[in-house]
DNA sequence: TCCTATATAAGAATGATTCATAAACAGGTT
DNA sequence: AACCTGTTTATGAATCATTCTTATATAGGA
């Protein structure tokens, strides 16, 4: 993920470029396993040292409001940070903390055709994703 | 929910049937929209005013491990619970808090045969739950 | 009824997240 | 290039859900 398309995905969205928020774009796109505040937090320092914990949560807020990223959330641990905008599911192992991404284009078409037809009563569908509940074989 | 049912599902867990187990049980198959700490607590104090915070955390922590309840994610809110054993999905508003149960057996049946040729490398899958965003028309 | 492992009460402690305020800054304007 | 002004960040205190510790109480088998 380059510096330049970090600032695009920024300034798309009217928001000024920091270097703040550079560095904590950088850190969700570049952290694998759907990062804490905290892992976030790590990784900013090295650049800003100065960063401030609540400046950290402050832009991650912004960042999902503004949609560039978005929230995941275990059963029992705190709030992680996906930096992956194309639809996808998420595999959780039961074992450990491990939050996998899973693309999967047939399992979408199949989604969208059946709930194409499909009326829920009172609801507006936007979209869907899985929570694929499992072990991971090396756990 | 008979006061039976819920002692049955204790005692078949080899669990001690308490006062305060058995208001908690009651609490989160009698609250609608999956009840967090608070509200479960807020019910079970209109019976047992004495109940200690600490001890609803203790006894739904309990009561998941046992898979007796479980423990509904969302992206914003604290933990919240749902004493739903059958399969079933959630219908998260974007508007409102409402998180609702979504049955659909022809759905689970596609879901099934889909993951049942499917491999996930790495991965032995155990349950499949949707997260299904959307709005309440009502929001 | 007694015994013992288990469960609960009380309240302090923790830890993630939020908030209030003042200082700093990005980016458009002159 | 220096200036403005609304936006953004630093600091550190505050909040709030949840966990932990320890002493007391209790369920249920013997």
């Amino acid at each position: 993920m380059e510096a330049d398309m970090i600032r695009g995905k920024l300034t798309q969205k009217g928001l000024k470029v920091t270097p703040q928020r550079m560095a904590i774009l950088e850190a969700v796109f570049s952290l694998n396993n759907h990062p804490t505040a905290e892992n976030i937090l790590d990784f900013v320092r090295n650049r800003i040292p100065s960063v401030a914990t609540g400046t950290v949560y402050n832009i991650l807020e912004t960042l999902v409001t503004k949609k560039i990223i978005s929230r995941v959330k275990t059963d029992h641990d705190v709030m992680r940070y996906d930096g992956v905008s194309e639809q996808h599911h998420h595999l959780y192992c039961s074992e450990c903390d491990l939050i996998e991404d899973y693309f999967d284009d047939e399992l979408d078409r199949i989604l969208k055709n059946y709930f194409k037809d499909k009326d829920i009563p009172g609801f507006n569908l936007d979209n869907i994703v899985l929570q694929i509940r499992g072990t991971f074989n090396k756990c």
